[in-house]
DNA sequence: GTGAAAGCGCTAACAC
DNA sequence: GTGTTAGCGCTTTCAC
């Protein structure tokens, strides 16, 4: 069906290596025999079976990256930086949507090692670290992106220090004057949640604030259950005043913030909103709203790096069995965009 | 490295067609043997190579996907449609970003095809129609979504119609009260732009109103060309005077905005606003912008149940040179969400 | 400078 | 029920 090496070395009556070098550009070939494959290259435009190449060569040129939601700008400015980077440099990104689903990731990560692509890319939302061990069991090298697996051995990520994220944030609040500080955290099983919940309390307490387990509610970062917790925090508002919320996730914080609007609560003027990777590409949104911002590009574009490096030190290592560098957790900084959502505290 | 069927079949001291069988789960083989087989395949997390198997059956089960950019909600939804029927089908979507560049376009059909993707679904920016010989040659099933190619043969598409987006907006406009609208088109060498300018040249004309060539402005999609020709129409408003204007895609959109915020206009009071494929996932931008919506999901969905037809069709022909059916062109119907940015028109 | 041959890991037709 | 064999399209070693 397709043109191939041997059909075309059939009708020049030359050898099926003969055609391989000209198409690989080696130099052991007669100039003028070149020529004439070059030319049957072209007229019947002739191009070479990957998958053939892969099996021989034991090398798909193929990262796979796993997301949870590829219609989270969080992620797609990830794949965006880390495209350019493995593009660059001959590989090709193969992504996946998990939609939050921990089945979805399971069999993708299982299909992504069945077509044998080289590394792995994974914003995993799972506690089973058992599909991982394929992945560890025959060297293929993992970067771990937003959440931390947990894993016994050391591993590559690179992510924002989450409890800083929350740490700044919630010192923002605080410099405002609030005090009554709720929060909507994520899941305690996954490490992006830990940890921002984690700086939140922290910085409470270095505060000397009172850290109060009613402000504290937990969601799974899927789109409702910021609506949910929102909701259940302004029920108990009476008993547990509070004059701000710190909402850690871009979901969950649409969520909350239609909660707001449906009880009729003005912002920040009776509650103040602080947020997490919230994206207004418009910057029409009012009030707007404080956010947590990560470096997206950059964690994309240093995790390509660092699969780049891997990937060479798995080349050279097999040749010279050279030591293997430690795996490394790159932590970026986080940033913090203030704007009308986290206003000073209301006197009255 | 990895485990194969060889190594296992050794061990065991059976054929590797026997291990195989086993694999694929066929029915010709002794209870206690394929027992035998069935352990050391677990004990070994055997996972079969796709790769050769891709080889052996020429088939690769991948469909490619190449989308201008993956951070516009339009493309993203599009692509978690298409991915979910896909994947129960059992096929494999391969993602490209070709950054609204040609040649990087070029570059991924190139890569894709070399891969082998048994299908393609394409966004195209891109004029230059031979990369799709590749494609059209060898009778691989190619969708077009978004923007339609300068093809001579009859091609699959699954779109909206365009000319009727626009006339839903500007007749919206109309309806409003507007009269003079102006227009920030597209780039007309794409059928996406020539159609939506197409509809707003039409609508005006069938309610009888004057087209002014010095409302019509011509971006190239990018979110600094609706910037630029927003600041023009400001700049000529004096001359010719409008009320309204349409621009016809989200990044443009933005850049329309920021332009018209920054020269202290209201919007609608001093000027209406109507977009396409605008999305405020928070619906807290304000004012409020009215748009043309697609119905991406669906668009997605569509596409990925014509491509999984065609490939049931090929496979079929092959076998019974059974006739394939024609080409097709599914026209979805777009819709309009009315906010506060197309107001009335202020009366002075 | 060129060709023959082996083999990457797998499937399937065929023989026993 | 099981094994042998050929071959998918390619690269590469080894002869010549």
């Amino acid at each position: 069906m397709f043109f191939n090496l041997k059909s075309i070395a059939k009708e020049l009556n030359v050898s099926v290596s003969t055609v391989s070098r000209v198409v690989n550009n080696k130099d052991n070939v007669n100039e003028e025999t070149r020529a004439r494959v070059l030319e049957l290259l072209n007229k019947y435009n002739y191009v070479p079976n990957e998958v053939a190449r892969s099996l021989k060569n034991q090398t798909t040129n193929m990262i796979g990256i796993i997301v949870p939601d590829i219609t989270e700008g969080f992620f797609a400015q990830i794949i965006k930086g880390a495209d350019q980077i493995l593009t660059e440099n001959g590989y090709f990104l193969i992504f996946c949507d998990s939609n939050e689903c921990e089945i979805k990731e399971k069999h993708y990560m299982e299909l992504l090692f069945q077509k044998r692509v080289e590394a792995l890319v994974l914003a995993t939302v799972s506690k089973n670290t058992k599909p991982l061990r394929m992945y560890i069991d025959n060297d293929i090298p993992v970067v771990f992106i937003d959440n931390l697996p947990n894993l016994s051995e050391s591993y590559d990520a690179v992510l924002i220090n989450n409890a800083k994220a929350s740490a700044l944030a919630v010192q923002h609040l605080i410099s405002n004057g609030h005090e009554r500080i709720a929060i909507i955290a994520g899941s305690q099983s996954e490490t992006t949640g830990y940890e921002r919940l984690n700086g939140y309390i922290r910085t409470l307490k270095s505060n000397g604030i009172e850290v109060d387990e009613k402000l504290i509610k937990y969601g799974n970062y899927k789109d409702d259950s910021g609506y949910r917790c929102m909701k259940e925090l302004i029920q108990n508002k009476r008993d547990c005043d509070f004059t701000a919320v710190y909402v850690t996730s871009e979901k969950m914080t649409l969520g909350a913030l239609s909660a707001i609007r449906e009880e009729g609560l003005c912002i920040p003027e009776d509650l103040a909103v602080a947020a997490c990777d919230f994206h207004d590409k418009s910057g029409l949104i009012v009030p707007g709203i404080t956010t947590i911002v990560q470096p997206e590009r950059e964690i994309g574009s240093l995790t390509a790096d660092l699969i780049i490096r891997r990937l060479k030190e798995k080349k050279f290592s097999v040749k010279e069995t050279e030591q293997e560098t430690a795996k490394q957790t790159i932590l970026l900084e986080p940033g913090l965009i203030i704007k009308e959502s986290s206003g000073t505290v209301y006197k009255r």
